[in-house]
Parts: structure tokens; C-alpha cells; sequence
RNA sequence: CGCGGGGUGGAGCAGCCCGGUAGCUCGCGAGGCUCAUAACCUCGAGGUCGGGGGUUCAAAUCCCUCCCCCGCAACCA
């Protein structure tokens, strides 16, 4: 058994979470739960990123504190994930002051001390409207394109991150490809590009007029953490690193995978390993990149009207196909869309015709005969399937292909159980006892596609695995259970009876 | 020359790195079955793989070039 730490991107909750923080947390959350179903020692952690100039002018805007305005806001991600089923172990809020500033502080401390940071005057653009400075690249004809004023110089202290003395450090630390991977590849050849296109140093502290809101630099009250070192350091202060309770364990030893989004994936890849690497630590062994969905083929904004929020999409279809859309729909690494029309087909298509249905034909037959099961054969060449099907959703999970594990792997043992299912007839039988024992092959089929469903669909494959009666059942959702023992076909000597079907995905509308 | 992603049957995608009968899902049409959630199974129609040029016995796949789309990133202007 090895240790494995996962970690999602922490949420920014100036607004309330979206489609796109649903589809990054099952992603790990999939992972997360294969790791453990494979037998692994797993730590899975997410949180919120509550700092910075955003929260502070959103809260003035609503005329409440900061902290009244995280606080009520931290709670919708931490129920959506809940209702989730996201199977975290531990919820990192930046504002913490017990358990997450004592790190952050810490980790500046040794930054300072490995000569990391030093303290510049910043030149820029600043827009008095905007209230922010702006880059060249901002700029429409020398002006703000939203006031279209003229930013003025301004300049201020900074505490500068030394970036540019780890460009060497890091290209070798990409190219070698040994114990630090970026996936998908795509997302490696960017970074390398980066850092071809040559590194600047970074603003890691802003004056406290400018940003007040966040981790006051240690040693120089004026100096307020930008959102580098207080956020990046979340995925070690839930270990509580440089405290004393501290649990090296999950990073030291263990595999460690930060599953982001596109948009922070440079600072991950660059400024985080960077960070690390000044205070000693080991940098991570994969960053996991996922893409942004689209809703309906556009992008999803406020002022299209097209934001899904997924508790529109729970509240309909329920959280297992919310969950099976998004791991079915979207390769990792890809952008996705989110569309109503494909969600309708995929669930009737997949979930009730081609799952649902699977399981009630055999179940309903099988219990119009008592629902016995001794004696499981193999007669129909399901045994087969079911190795091989278990062989390549492996591999996949293992590579973070989950689409291919669930739309393929998975999808063509329900599919092959339902081609075999209309060969054997098993309602031509005349029979009895010959056709119970037919019927008792395709219960093992559907016992095992319940397993390899569990990353996906948590509370449906324990549904299933209910209908069957699966003497494990009612323990499957719990972290310590594995497949060690029960993936091989036949192995379950204690299994008696199914129990009573149940239809699983019921019409919509 | 900013950077990146993409253009493959009606829709959504895979294949491209490592050239060799163009594949999957949905949808559509016909047939079969009737155990089951009008579900399941089989067969079929439909593509000169954005255009042009090159390399090669052979290019969706490699090289050059042109055209077109989408982002520069998540609710915030």
C-alpha cells in the first residue's frame, strides 16, 4: 500500500460556486476514490482561497466585512460538495488563522532565509477607476478600456519572489519527466514554452493600503501576502507543516497530484515547485490539468445567461448523473460543454436504457425464481469480459484516462451484457433450474460493473449492489473498502440471493 | 510573426506523437426479439479527415503554406 495525497484548486467564493467547480471536484474526486478502491493510502484535500482585492471590494459593495462575506459564502461550496458526494478529507480555509496562517508565515520565513525574497519598488500603470494596476496588455490605445482614462505611474514596495534563478532548475526539473509530470502533455510543452519565452521575478506582497485584506508579511506589518504564497500554501498547510502537529507523511511520502484548472496551471507548474524548492521541500509528482466547460457551445457568462449552476442540474437529474456526465463527457486535459440536450440523451441512452434496463431484466427474471444464486458459471463467456474489462479500466484509471475507464471500459460491459443477454434468451428456457443459472452470470456481470461504476456513481453502484444483495453493500462507500478481494469473478462464496429490483434512473419530464 | 487549443459522416468526439483497410457515442432508417424502464439486439445510410503544395510505394497521421474558429480564463470588469 502507498500513500497517496490529491488536492483540488481552492475556490475563490466571491460568488457562488458554478458548474466548473462541480466538474473539477468529481474529477478528483473520481480519482480520489479509485486510488482507494485500488488499495491506497489516500488524503484528499480541497478548500477556499478567501484573500484579496476581489472579496475586499465585494464585500464593500455589499456592505459587510471580508470575513462575513466569506463566511457566507464558503458554506454554499462546502454543501455542494457535500451533496457531491465529494469524498474530502480535509477543507482548507485561507483564512484560518489557527491552521493555515501559522504555515504560510512559516514558509515566507524560510523563503526569505533561502534568499527568495527581496523587497523592490514596483513602477506601474495604475488606474484610479479600476482601483488596480494594469498591464500594457490591458491597455486599448493607451487607456483604460473601461474608464478610458490614462493610467498614471505609480510605484510601490513590493516584496519581489526570485523566479528568474529557478528557470534552470525548473526546465531540468520539466524536461527530466522523472517524478514531477504534468498531464496532459500538452499542458508541459506550454510550460516549457514559458519558460523558454524566459521568466520574470515575482510580486509576492503588496503594500497594506493597497491590499489589506490577506496574511500580513512577518517582520514588515506595512506588507500584506499576494495570493502566491498564501494560496499555493494551502496544499501543506493542511498538513500542518511547520507546526506541531505536522504530518510530513502525505507529501514526503507519498504521490502527491494537484488537480487544477487551466487557468492557474502556470503557477503551478512554475512558482509553486519554485517555492519548494528554496524552502527544501519536495516539489509534487503531477499536476492533473483539466479545461473549462462551455454551456451550450458558448462561454459560460453572467451576461449571456447561460451560467449552469449545478444544483439545477442535481435538482432534476440527480447528483450520480451529474457526476457520470461530466467524467462520460469530458476527457481530462479538454475543454467540455455543458448541454442539456446531451445530458437528456446520455442519461436515457446510457443510464436507463442501457444500465438501468440491464439490471432489471436480469433482476426481475431472476426473482420470479426465487433469485438463488448458487452455482455462478460461466457459460455465456462473461468471465472474459469482465477480466479484460477490469484489465483496461485499470490501466486508464492508473493514467487518469477516466473517460475512457467510464465511457469505454465500463460502457462495453453493460453493452456486451445486453448483446450476450438477447443471444442466451434466457426466456426461451423452459427450464427452471437451467435458466436460474444462466440468469446468475449476468447478476456476477452486473456485480462487478457496480464496482467499477463506485468512482463515478457512489451511491448508485451501492444501489445496485443493494438490488443484488451484495453482502458488501453496505460497507462499499466506506474509505477502507477495496476491490483487493472481490473483483475476480465468482469470488464472493457468501452471496446467496439478490434482493428486490428497483428501477435505477427513472424518465425525466 | 504574442501564446495556446481546434477545424474528421446530421451533432459531439477519438485516431495524429510511433504513416498502411476512417472509428466511437448520440441521432436517423430498416429488420429481429418480447425477459426488461416502448427498453434490448442486428444490419444499414451518411465522411474526397478546412484549402493548396511537398516527402513517401502509401498521408487524417510527417514537412511547408494559406484560410477559418475559439480562448487568454470563470462571474469579475
Amino acid at each position: 500500500m502507498s500513500r497517496r495525497y490529491i488536492t483540488t484548486a481552492i475556490d475563490y467564493p466571491n460568488a457562488p460556486p458554478h458548474m466548473g467547480h462541480a466538474m473539477e471536484k468529481v474529477l478528483a474526486d473520481v480519482c480520489a476514490r479509485w486510488f482507494r478502491l485500488s488499495g491506497h493510502d489516500v488524503r484528499f484535500q480541497t478548500g477556499t482561497d478567501e484573500h484579496g482585492i476581489k472579496i475586499q471590494r465585494k464585500a464593500e459593495e455589499e456592505g459587510m466585512t471580508p470575513q462575513a462575506l466569506v463566511d457566507r459564502n464558503v458554506p454554499l461550496f462546502q454543501s455542494l460538495y457535500s451533496r457531491l458526494h465529494i469524498s474530502y478529507d480535509v477543507f482548507v480555509r485561507t483564512t484560518d488563522r489557527e491552521k493555515h496562517w501559522p504555515t504560510v508565515q512559516a514558509l515566507w520565513k524560510k523563503l526569505q532565509e533561502a534568499g527568495a525574497l527581496e523587497k523592490r519598488t514596483y513602477v506601474g500603470l495604475y488606474c484610479a477607476g479600476c482601483e488596480r494596476f494594469l498591464t500594457k496588455r490591458d491597455l486599448a490605445d493607451g487607456t483604460c478600456p473601461i474608464h478610458h482614462t490614462a493610467p498614471e505611474e505609480v510605484s510601490e514596495e513590493n516584496w519581489f519572489f526570485r523566479m528568474k534563478e529557478k528557470a534552470d532548475y525548473l526546465k531540468t526539473l520539466l524536461v527530466a519527466k522523472d517524478g514531477y509530470v504534468i498531464t496532459p502533455d500538452s499542458r508541459a510543452h506550454e510550460t516549457l514554452s514559458l519558460l523558454e519565452q524566459g521568466l520574470e521575478d515575482v510580486s509576492f506582497s503588496r503594500p497594506q493600503s493597497s491590499l489589506s485584506w490577506g496574511i500580513p508579511v512577518p517582520g514588515d506589518e506595512n506588507q500584506v501576502m499576494y495570493v502566491w504564497c498564501d494560496a499555493l500554501t494551502n496544499y501543506i498547510s493542511g498538513l500542518g507543516y511547520f507546526t506541531d502537529h505536522e504530518d510530513k507523511s502525505y507529501w514526503e511520502d507519498a504521490e502527491v497530484t494537484h488537480v487544477i484548472g487551466k487557468d492557474i496551471a502556470r503557477f503551478h507548474a512554475l512558482i509553486w515547485p519554485a517555492m519548494l524548492h528554496y524552502a527544501g521541500i519536495k516539489t509534487p509528482n503531477r499536476l492533473l490539468i483539466h479545461g473549462f466547460l462551455t454551456s451550450e457551445g458558448e462561454k459560460m457568462s453572467k451576461s449571456l445567461g447561460n451560467v449552469v449552476v449545478p444544483d439545477d442540474v442535481i435538482a432534476k437529474y440527480g447528483v450520480d448523473p451529474l457526476r457520470f456526465y461530466l467524467s462520460h463527457e469530458i476527457p481530462v486535459g479538454n475543454d467540455g460543454d455543458f448541454s442539456w440536450k446531451r445530458f437528456g440523451e446520455l442519461y436515457d441512452a446510457k443510464l436507463r436504457n442501457q444500465l438501468g434496463n440491464l439490471l432489471n431484466r436480469v433482476l426481475v427474471m431472476l426473482q420470479k425464481l426465487g433469485g438463488d444464486l448458487s452455482d455462478i458459471q460461466n457459460s455465456a463467456g462473461l468471465k472474459s469480459i469482465v477480466a479484460s474489462g477490469w484489465s483496461m479500466y485499470a490501466a486508464h484509471m492508473d493514467a487518469f484516462q477516466i473517460t475512457d475507464a467510464l465511457a469505454t471500459d465500463v460502457m462495453s460491459c453493460v453493452s456486451a451484457g445486453n448483446q450476450s443477454f438477447n443471444d442466451k434468451a434466457p426466456w426461451t428456457e423452459k427450464d427452471d433450474e437451467k435458466r436460474r443459472v444462466i440468469l446468475a452470470e449476468y447478476v456476477e456481470l452486473l456485480r462487478h460493473i457496480a464496482l467499477m461504476l463506485l468512482p463515478f456513481m457512489p451511491e448508485t453502484a451501492q444501489k445496485i449492489s443493494r438490488q443484488l444483495n451484495v453482502p458488501y453493500a453496505e460497507r462499499m462507500l466506506e474509505k477502507d473498502f477495496t476491490i483487493d478481494t472481490v473483483h475476480e469473478w465468482g469470488s464472493l462464496k457468501d452471496w446467496k440471493k439478490v434482493g428486490i429490483p428497483e428501477i435505477l434512473f427513472a424518465p425525466v419530464e
